[in-house]
DNA sequence: ATCAAAATGTACCAATTGTTACAATAAGAA
DNA sequence: TTCTTATTGTAACAATTGGTACATTTTGAT
């Protein structure tokens, strides 16, 4: 049975009330599944038949190339939904390979029936556009992101993306082993331009502090870099 | 006033009858521009207010950096949706700068006024929902293709997607230069990793096209690296 | 406080790609 | 054909990154 005061804080159901949505899920199918640490959820190029919303715990989804290299794409934590933007479409098959990081319970919502819940409610719908759209938005700055050459040019992207004009310091929520993953190349290359950047002024790390010194430095580095 | 058996080609309206398009939009309020040859359709940034429907011409899509560097260049031609992806979102903002290539005639559709279309019609909707999932999942392969390191890894998995099991040759419609943009490298490096290859007997090119020799080796490369 | 594990800094060398330049060939127009 | 331009092949060197290894520091549990 769903616990549907989870969903209220799924993005596909904001806005309505767990009433509404224990009503919205009245004769519709549906499947729960836990799955344990490390358990494969999904394996990229399987056709995606289920809208899955995790209710419980954090998956992760990552791209494997032929020779076994990893490109972390983001971390999923409960209530939010996965491959939703890849639900639809003309070859509707998962492009990440997907896997619990911890204990983890997903809803699993076949295609049709979900459409019958968008057309229920206009909120869903909504709600499930948006949802797809900033997916689209995320991929695309991923895509310029990794376009960048070079290490240095990504770094620079990176600190002017998490840091405002007034604010000069962001915290480090990664390790530098997971942001050499999201940025595609391995640690010492990570640490060997972090360490250079530092020499140069450009910006200092204490602890998982970064403090920007000269902005205008980094931006230049995208400009003429 | 809409010409709507052209929007009868238009993804979005797919296997709708123009007679029944035109009851869709009964009490919509929509509105058609034209732009003249370069004139400038939106501005990257901008928010998205309006479905962008081309109903004449073809328009020019650029993805602009910091450094004023243009990423990459898509063509629209009639009768297809513009920016589709970018309509809902939480910021919902073009992603790319758009301009007119020629004599170019532009439906525009206030989002609030297409959700109603949406709901009236089932197809409209599952429509719209096949357009944006195709568009993540080409944003996906790509991500993908540029996840592959290597110059031969690459090549590999060009050649590859490209050819059959049975038919081991293709026809390179672009010239070096252009696949060394699609691959993000320059072209005296796709050069050297052709000639090198061709040395090794995976293939041969002779004028415009390749001949696998073989397609086990190339397999391979994408294996072990 | 103490210890083990995780994370970080750094160095060395190999591998890959970029840059630049120029010759050879192919394609297209006059 | 003949000429011009675009495309391709290739070389030498520079720049960047990867791979590996190890010392140091930080973190977190006991």
């Amino acid at each position: 049975m769903i616990d549907f005061e989870i969903l209220e804080g799924c993005p596909v159901f904001k806005g309505i009330k767990h009433g509404e949505i224990r009503l919205l899920f009245k004769d519709i199918h549906y499947r729960i599944r836990a799955y344990k640490k490390g358990e494969l959820i999904a394996i990229a190029g399987e056709p995606a038949l289920h809208l899955f919303i995790v209710l419980q715990g954090s998956v992760k989804g990552e791209m494997i190339d032929y020779s076994g290299r990893s490109l972390k794409i983001e971390d999923i934590e409960a209530p939010r939904p996965l491959a939703s933007a890849f639900l639809f479409g003309t070859d509707n098959r998962f492009p990440v390979t997907v896997s619990a990081n911890n204990e983890v319970s997903i809803l699993l919502i076949p295609v049709q029936e979900f459409l019958k819940i968008m057309q229920r409610n206009a909120r869903v719908l909504t709600n499930f556009l948006n949802n797809i759209s900033s997916r689209s938005q995320f991929l695309s700055q991923k895509l310029q992101f990794l376009n960048f050459k070079t290490i240095r040019e990504k770094v620079a992207f990176f600190l002017l993306q998490h840091t405002t004009d007034r604010l000069h310091s962001m915290e480090l929520k990664a390790t530098q082993q997971q942001l050499s993953e999201m940025f595609g190349i391995t640690r010492p290359s990570l640490a060997r331009v972090l360490s250079e950047m530092q020499r140069e002024k450009l910006f200092i790390i204490e602890k998982k502090t970064v403090t920007i010194l000269n902005k205008q430095k980094l931006r230049e580095i995208l400009h003429y870099g």
